[in-house]
DNA sequence: ATCAAAATCTGAACAACGCTAAGATGGCAC
DNA sequence: GTGCCATCTTAGCGTTGTTCAGATTTTGAT
């Protein structure tokens, strides 16, 4: 349940009381989604009163900050551990793949990455992860075609993905394609299209 | 500031207390976001006391979906006034540039249409204002690619066009292309993206 | 080793929120 | 006129984020 190498609880202190809120808010908007979310109760569940967080985190801004940061290491992960070949174009289809399915694996994360009303943008951590994350992404768009406009084709592809990844999870691939979950989406639906009506997908470099 | 047709308050009863709540809450999500929105605020400014939305509306929920339909209706005209050619192409690029600029002008609304949370789908208006706010998409997309399955079609252009209105709408535009302000890229960035590296822009039906 | 200083956590308070239920008010059909 | 019913008020409950004085423990300097 807790990191082995946690100092524990000594009765007062906690030990690491910041990773443990971390985890628990973590948890929480796995179980109930962003908006389930609240600062009362990561405390509860880190076994400390109502207002210790504000010490470590501020506020409940600066708290959830960090789990999106941690949000954007894990699609970042998720992302880096697509497996490559000489075909730029696959290769975008499978990342788009990744990324759509860590929306739909981790919902409550993914939702809390692209909220700017919870998370504070200034903290230069965020920059820094939003751009590692995406490096992957970068480089094989830059690989597909070398000759386009760098930030005009990474942010049209990432748009074409990001807009995916949105749209099924607020549930409105089940509009058009009728009655389907999420998950059959992401499992059947979307390889296909990706693999057909996609149009990032074909090799453009021969 | 308010409707001339309206009976106006005549003491104790309102008169036309619903529709004053529906502008009430779309004033307050136009000026303080989705977030800043309340259900206490809204009875507030519609000058009424704070258990009187939950007569009309139910709950907030309630109150939120009209506010979303009425976004959904405001969008549609929207695409409806752009104006359309032989070239359907250029068309979905007109589309498109109204989308996202629909987005960064009403943003409030754009947000809480895409917000499960806060509005009912159940309500069967939510799925026949939606379909009908895209239905000059859809006519578009069938005309450009009159072969393509219509749904897919219809999904990945709307996932790329509804991709670009979030990420902008969210801030992520500025990381990409430094500094530029949401409006700054709406009137000079997006036409020449769209333009130049959108995939959809170009006339396929030759 | 001692002891002050800093870090950490508690507990209570405050204002605001959504929702509910009991009662007051007034329009409207009969 | 009278009674019904939609409408609105008021009070209350449980919840939230934030703040702050004080309690407790660790740390570091002497």
């Amino acid at each position: 349940m807790e990191n082995p190498d946690t100092p524990a609880k000594s009765g007062y202190h906690h030990g690491n009381l910041k990773e443990a809120l971390i985890d628990a808010a973590d948890a929480i908007i796995r179980e109930k989604g962003v908006e389930g979310f609240s600062l009362r109760e990561a405390a509860r569940r880190a076994g400390v009163s109502i207002g210790a967080p504000a010490h470590h985190f501020g506020s409940a801004t600066g708290l959830l900050t960090e789990v999106a940061l941690l949000g954007y290491d894990s699609l970042g992960a998720a992302l880096n551990a697509v497996t490559t070949s000489d075909d730029a174009g696959a290769d975008l289809q499978r990342l788009a793949l990744a990324y759509v399915r860590f929306a739909l694996a981790y919902p409550g994360r993914f939702r809390l990455m692209f909220r700017p009303d919870l998370v504070n943008r200034d903290d230069p951590r965020y920059a820094q992860a939003s751009r590692q994350a995406l490096s992957d992404f970068a480089k094989t768009c830059m690989r597909r075609d070398p000759t386009a406009d760098p930030m005009a084709q990474i942010f049209i592809v990432w748009s074409s993905i990001h807009g995916i990844a949105s749209l099924v999870l607020d549930g409105k691939a089940k509009y058009l394609f009728d009655g389907v979950t999420a998950d059959d989406f992401a499992a059947e639906i979307l390889p296909k299209l990706l693999a057909t009506a996609w149009p990032f997908g074909g090799n453009d470099t021969a």
